[in-house]
DNA sequence: CCGGCTAGCCTTGCGTAACGAGGTGCGACG
DNA sequence: CGTCGCACCTCGTTACGCAAGGCTAGCCGG
């Protein structure tokens, strides 16, 4: 496996939700969004994304909804919950204190 | 699994390789220090430390060398090699870019 | 008309890695 | 004598990112 994979890990959900705090995004466009706002950084798959998605609903952190276009295509637009939002909170703020944690070590002063 | 252990995949052996960039260590020692280097957030488990160290040697990053103090006990100390020097050169480049490409998409400008 | 491309959703199986629990042996302390 | 800290180890469980695969649909080029 790939060594970004590893450092992704717990690493997905805060990233999801950030996507979220702004505006309801569908799946295939936030793996678009991930890769552009990160400059090219994030490739997630789909089989890394949805999956992450579902468990989040499952865990009422985010809402999904349908939503037909002019076409006739589907979208499931997926947006915050309060849950969601706290959540995203505590695990920015878990985020913050990981990576100076991690910077203590690898840059001793 | 606790939240941080997510957190941590990926990154226990730049953690390590780092410890070992000031002097040799055994690996009890690493834990403590560890603990103590990032005021209490990293508390490696024994059964977590042990096989990264194995790991790590077996990649011939580390190498292990038994000492045996007065008292008759034994440690195992470890020391980097050129390869974990440039193992852990390259380990924190991946750290600093991941940590910068997860700011870029938590804390949006 | 067919092949391949993008969009868009999904699932299954695999591999990696951290962890808790368990095991060993030692010396010191009460 | 029990238990605590030191110091090493291993095994089974679990989480989760990913590649690969499958589905529908529209569009474009040959």
């Amino acid at each position: 496996m790939r060594d970004l994979a590893q450092l992704l890990k717990g690493n997905t959900d805060v990233l999801i939700l950030s996507l979220l705090e702004s505006e309801p995004m569908y799946g295939y466009q936030m793996i678009k969004e991930l890769e552009r706002r990160s400059q090219g950084f994030f490739h997630l798959g789909e089989g890394t994304l949805y999956p992450v998605l579902h468990r989040l609903e499952r865990g009422k952190l985010v809402v999904g909804r349908w939503r037909r276009l002019d076409g006739g295509q589907e979208r499931r637009y997926y947006s915050l919950t309060e849950a969601g939002e706290r959540r995203l909170e505590e695990q920015m703020t878990a985020w913050a204190r990981f990576s100076s944690a991690v910077n203590l070590i690898i840059k001793p002063a």
